[in-house]
DNA sequence: AATGAATGAGACTTCATTCAT
DNA sequence: GATGAATGAAGTCTCATTCAT
C-alpha cells in the first residue's frame, strides 16, 4: 500500500536517481557528495548510476536541462517583446516563480559556483545570466554604471530572497513576495532613468 | 647572522602557504583544491604544509581569521553606534573597502558557500552576515518585511558588484563605487520607511 | 515467408557478432575489447551478446574454431604423408596460405599471446603450433639444434612477414610470397642437413 | 638474517617494485596484472605505488628506459660503423645478449605487443625494431625483397628462440646460440646477395 | 624547519554477467 | 531473438594525514 512499493518504483529509477541526487548535492555540495551515497540511500549500487548515467557530471547536467527550461523559454519569449519595463518585470516575475518551482537546484547554483566553474555546463549558466541583464538592461546601454548595477542587483536579490532568508524567516511565499518586490523596485529605477 | 632571523623565516612561509592557498582556494574551490598542489606550487613537500598547519581546515581558518579581522571590527564599532541612518551608511562603506581589501576572500566565501557550511567557519561566518544584516535594520524590528530584503539586498548588492561586474566591465574601482551606491539608496528607503 | 528465415538470421547475427569481435579483439587486444563495445558497435544490446554466445572467453573460442579448422586439416593430412621435404614444403604453402585468409585471427594470435595463455584455447594453439615444428623437423630428431630452430624459424618468418613487413612495404601478397620463399629455404637447410 | 630485511629494504623499494611488476607483467600480462597484486606481492599498499610511480603505465615505462638502454646504445654504436658484414653479426650477437640479459622484459614486450600498442612506449619499441632492421639491410635498398624478409626473420629469429624453443628444451644457452647461428645464416646470405 | 616514505579511506569508473520480460 | 535494468567485483587513482629522521 505503500505508494513507492517496488513494483512502482520500474521504471522511473532514472527520475529518482536525479531526486536523490540534487537533494544531496544541494544538501552537501557537488563534490562533497558521493555516488556511493546516493546509491545507497535509493538501495541500488553504483553500478546501477552507470546504467542511467554515464558520468557523474551526466546527472547534474540532466538536472540543469530539466530544471532549467523554463528559463530558456523565459529568455526566448522576453527577446522576442519590446524592452518595455513591463515586460522587465515579468521577466522578474516569473523568474522567481521558477526559483520557487526548482528551488534546490538554485540553492545549488548558488552555494556551488565553484564546482560550477569546472563544469560543462558552468559556461551555459554563466551565459543565462548574462542574457538575462542584458534584457533586463537592454534599451539604455550608455545608461550609468549605477543603473546597470541595480539590473544586476534585482537578479541577486531574487536570489538573496530565496537563499538568505528562507534560513530566517516564517513564510517563503511571502518572503518571496517582498524580494520580488524590491527587485521589481530596482529595475523600475533603472529603467526610469535612462 | 643570516640576514633573515628564523622567526621571519618562520612567519614567511607560513604566509606564503597562505596566499597560495587562498589563490588556489578562491581560484577552484576549497574541495577541488588539494594540498599536493599547494606544496607543489610553493615548492616544498606537503609534510612542510603540516608543520605550519594542523590539517587542511586550519590553513582555512587562519585565511578567515587574517582576513575577516577588519569585518569583526567594524561590527563592534556600529554595535556602539546609535542606530543612525549615516551609522548605517558607514557600515556599507567600510564593508566596501574591506572587500575591495580581502576580494580573493570574499569571492571564495561566495563561490564556496557549500563546503563552507561543512566547515567549522562556516557558522562563524553566518553569524557575522546576520550580524551586519541586523545592524542595517536596527531600529525597526516591525518594519515591512520588504525593508528588511533590502538590508539584506543591499550586502548582497556589494558582493554581486564584486563578482559579477568584475568580469565584465573595465574599472573594477568605479564598479565598486557604483555598486555601493546602489546598496546605500536600498538601506536608505528602508530606513525612511521605518 | 519473409526472405530470411529464422535459421539464417540466427546465422546471421551470431556471424556478425564474430566479425565486429575478431575486428576489435585483433586491433586493441582482447582485455582491451570489452562487451559494450562490441555491442555498441553492431547496434545491439550486451545482453544479445549473451543470446549467442555464453561468455566473452565462448567468443575467442568459436573464432578459433572456425579460423583454424584450416590448420587442423593441414596438420591431420600432413601426419599421414611420408616426412619428404616436399611435404613440408606444402606445409608451409598451405599455412601461409590459412594465415593471408585469417590474417586478423593470426595478428590477434601473435600480439595477444599473454592472453591467450591465460584462455582454454591458449594450450590448444600451443599444441598445434608444436604439431606443426614436428612435422617439419620430422626424420631428424636427433637433428643438430640449430636444425631444430630453423624449422621454428621458419613458422615464425611466416607470421613476422605478416605482421611486421605489412605495416611497411607495399604489395601484401608479393610479401607473402617472399616469406614462404625464405622459410621454405630455411627447412630445406634443416632437412638437407639430417 | 635474511637477505631482504626490513631495514634493508629502505630506500629500494622503487627498485623493488619494478622487479615485482616486471615478473607479473610477463607472467600474466600488462592488462591482467593489477596495482594491488603488486602491492600485495610486496607487502606494501598500493598507495606506496603511487608515491613511486605516477601511474601504472609509468611502472612499464620505466622499465624499458632502464632495460632498453643497451638496445640505444648497440644501435647508435652501430649507425656510426660501416655496413659490414661482420657489423651487422657484432648487431645481432649483442642482441642476442642483451634479450639474454632482460629475458623478461624481451618476453614482456613478444607476448604483449597489442597492449604495447596503445601504451606510449609502443611507439619507441617499434622505432627501435625498425631501427636495427635498417641497420641490417643498409647497404642494398634495392636489394630483392626476400632479403629484407631475411633481414627481419633472423631479428625474429631471436626472439623465437628465446621465447618458444625455452619451453621445450634443456640448456636455454645452447638454444639461445643455435638461434643466434641461425639469424647470423640469415644476414649472411642477404648480405651476399647484395 | 622540512623531507621521504607510506597509509587507509574512499573517489569515480568499467566490466562481465544475470534475469525477468 | 533480444532488451532493460541491475549487480558484484574489481580497477586505477587521489587525498588528507602521519611519523621517523
Amino acid at each position: 500500500m505503500s505508494s513507492s512499493s517496488p513494483q512502482q518504483r520500474r521504471g522511473d529509477t532514472r527520475q529518482r536517481i536525479q531526486d536523490v541526487a540534487l537533494e544531496l548535492f544541494a544538501e552537501q555540495g557537488y563534490e562533497k557528495t558521493s555516488l556511493r551515497e546516493i546509491a545507497e540511500r535509493l538501495g541500488v549500487t553504483k553500478a546501477a548510476l552507470y546504467y542511467h548515467f554515464k558520468t557523474k557530471e551526466d546527472i547534474i547536467i540532466s538536472l540543469f536541462e530539466d530544471l532549467t527550461r523554463p528559463i530558456d523559454e523565459l529568455i526566448r519569449w522576453a527577446e522576442e517583446q519590446p524592452r518595455t519595463l513591463e515586460m522587465k518585470r515579468e521577466v522578474l516575475r516569473r523568474y522567481s516563480e521558477a526559483m520557487a518551482g526548482g528551488a534546490s537546484l538554485y540553492r545549488f547554483m548558488q552555494e556551488n559556483q565553484a564546482s560550477l566553474r569546472e563544469l560543462t555546463i558552468g559556461e551555459t549558466v554563466k551565459k543565462r545570466l548574462f542574457a538575462l541583464v542584458d534584457l533586463l538592461r537592454t534599451g539604455q546601454e550608455d545608461a550609468p554604471l549605477v543603473d546597470q548595477v541595480r539590473c544586476v542587483s534585482a537578479l541577486f536579490t531574487l536570489h538573496a530572497g530565496m537563499m538568505f532568508l528562507q534560513h530566517v524567516e516564517g513564510d517563503p511565499e511571502e518572503t518571496r513576495q517582498a524580494a520580488l518586490q524590491v527587485a521589481t523596485d530596482l529595475i523600475t529605477q533603472a529603467h526610469g532613468q535612462a
